[in-house]
DNA sequence: GGACACCAGCGAACCGTTTCGCTGACAGCG
DNA sequence: CGCTGTCAGCGAAACGGTTCGCTGGTGTCC
């Protein structure tokens, strides 16, 4: 690769004028310039980045960490998030913690030497246990996504977890539920902690229990849920209504239900937090908060910048979205 | 942030040690060594990728480039691309062309200047048309994936769109159905068009034609393919199948039907080419032909690698892969 | 005890840019 | 004609690492 060097030989100049001609940041004779611009054309020349950032200081490069790339949720924030970075100039490099701690701190070490300017992170360690140690110095200005830790300070754009499980909840009730099965998330989480509870308020609001007998952790995966779908329908008592903490789990859930040979709703009522992208033609339609994921990203990048730019001047801020339910036909009144 | 130089300060030795320490390049005694491992801890210290990669003349990137990041099936691919490139010690850049050329010229350019040691490319471009100039002279490494280019000689990993397409239609034509529909894709695409001429002869091979009026394009979009099957669709003398060139426009087609207040599989048969993950229990189970997304992805990286490290010393590749239909309940046989 | 080999650790050049301060040519003016 | 001001363009330092070749101290062997 020809280097600024080469350049400034071929055109016969410095590489200062040859920067300058690049960047438009000082005065070039046109007799210069158009002698520098057709030898980086002869050249094929291309500046490098890492060594202009080495110089700035910058990567012109922001982490994202999500804790399930296969989820089609977290697709959708991909999606999101690599429009809103390049909008704002830079460029998307994406993690897959899998939900694995260990992993994670490896992939936070790593986001520190591609020196990435910033980070938008769903968090996957104890919500007690906090984040790797290297991101607690807030090296890399870091947006938590989704999930929040008890003790730390970052910015956070999260959803209202406690509205969202108590909405769908409440709709189950009102259609005459009162067995009502949850598959939940890791409880460790703060988005599976927050929906379990939501979940449990709405029903103890209305005078009812939700039995232990009837709850399973699904792990936010489509396979975990799928078994515990199935390990929860093969009770005899078995709940008439189940809600499903996120939306992969609950497509496991109607897998289960189909290969058990039953139906949604007539067999089953399913409802769930969590948006499931593209599938609005096929049956039955689930009832679910939809969680508006393009907003969510925008804004954690909105605010990623801004920390950024300001560093830790400005307080943290925590953003927090209202779901809004949609419902779908997944869900029957009780039997009589 | 602190530098290599702070540390060899802190622990009074010079910044060659400090660098034979962090990649135990070279033998340093035990005192050195502990004495830089606690500067190293108490500052706070990473290297940077920036200045090492600068020197090494590498940047430890690769990129991504998909034609449609709102696709699942380039989630996945995203998905199964992340894995492999960690791997091999590699991060991965994401970039979406969104289907528009001048946008996809703008990434690749960009992906020169970040010095990514290769790419991974959803070309977009008319297939006569070829790449960005920029990315002929093969300055960056590349592999094509699923499409090709007519007049190119990268390396390319596609599927096998012709059988793809044949294996279903056939599937179709044994139903008993003749008046069979398509939802194509851009036909300028070696996808869309490799697709529709499957489509096509395995019709002819049985004495069938595709009546012009059953076609339409859906260009690869969920919406785009809803708006083309309602229109399908309002014919009087409707297919009575119809061959959908992917997944989202598969979904797009089966929302339309349902809007219209038909059936799938009563009313019309629906049948695709190309994965949607994760939709198994939902109805009807899409039939279709199955893409090994991973192998693809896995084989892709394999490739690129090796051209990193061989140069073009080694001829272009092509890999094709084999689809595997499969038959779930959106087709039924035609009523006498 | 002196010659020599060995090797731990250091100094400095280098990677490809940007940028600051300087040079030297030229124009304007008295 | 000479002094000054202007400014296009240049040289070189700097960014933060790696690495090559050198130094000088130690141990070994005759």
């Amino acid at each position: 690769m020809a280097t600024i060097k080469d350049v400034a030989r071929a055109a016969r100049v410095s590489t200062a004028t040859v920067s300058a001609v690049i960047n438009n940041s000082a005065y070039v004779s046109p007799e210069l310039r158009s002698r520098v611009h057709s030898a980086i054309r002869d050249l094929d020349y291309a500046p490098s980045l890492l060594a202009r950032n080495l110089r700035h200081g910058r990567s012109e490069l922001i982490g994202l960490v999500v804790s399930d790339l296969a989820n089609p949720f977290y697709a959708r924030v991909v999606w999101a998030a690599e429009a809103a970075v390049a909008a704002w100039g830079y460029s998307l490099v994406v993690f897959n913690s899998d939900e694995k701690p260990e992993l994670e701190k490896r992939i936070l070490a790593r986001i520190r030497t591609l020196q990435c300017e910033g980070a938008v992170l769903v968090p996957v360690g104890d919500a007690a246990q906090g984040l790797a140690p290297d991101f607690e110095g807030r090296a890399v200005p870091t947006v938590l996504f989704g999930r929040t830790l008890d003790n730390d300070r970052s910015d956070s754009v999260t959803i209202d977890n406690l509205s969202a499980s108590q909405q769908v909840t409440n709709y189950l009730i009102d259609l005459g539920h009162t067995r009502i099965g949850s598959i939940t998330g890791p409880l460790q989480l703060s988005t599976g902690r927050g929906r379990f509870d939501g979940m449990t308020a709405a029903m103890a609001a209305k005078g009812l229990t939700v039995d232990p007998r009837h709850v399973r952790s699904g792990a936010f995966r489509e396979d975990a849920a799928y078994s515990a779908a199935r390990s929860l329908f093969a009770q005899p008592d078995r709940p008439t209504a189940v809600y499903v903490a996120n939306g992969v789990m609950a497509l496991g859930v109607m897998r289960a239900i189909a290969d058990l040979g039953m139906k949604c709703p007539e067999d089953i009522s399913v409802a769930s937090t969590d948006t499931i992208p593209g599938i609005g033609g096929l049956r039955p339609r689930l009832t679910r908060t939809e969680h508006p994921i393009s907003d969510m990203v925008n804004e954690s990048i909105r605010l990623l910048i801004d920390r950024i730019k300001r560093g830790n001047e400005v307080e943290p801020r925590n953003v927090v979205f209202q779901p809004a339910l949609v419902v779908g036909d997944s869900c029957a009144p009780i039997r009589t």
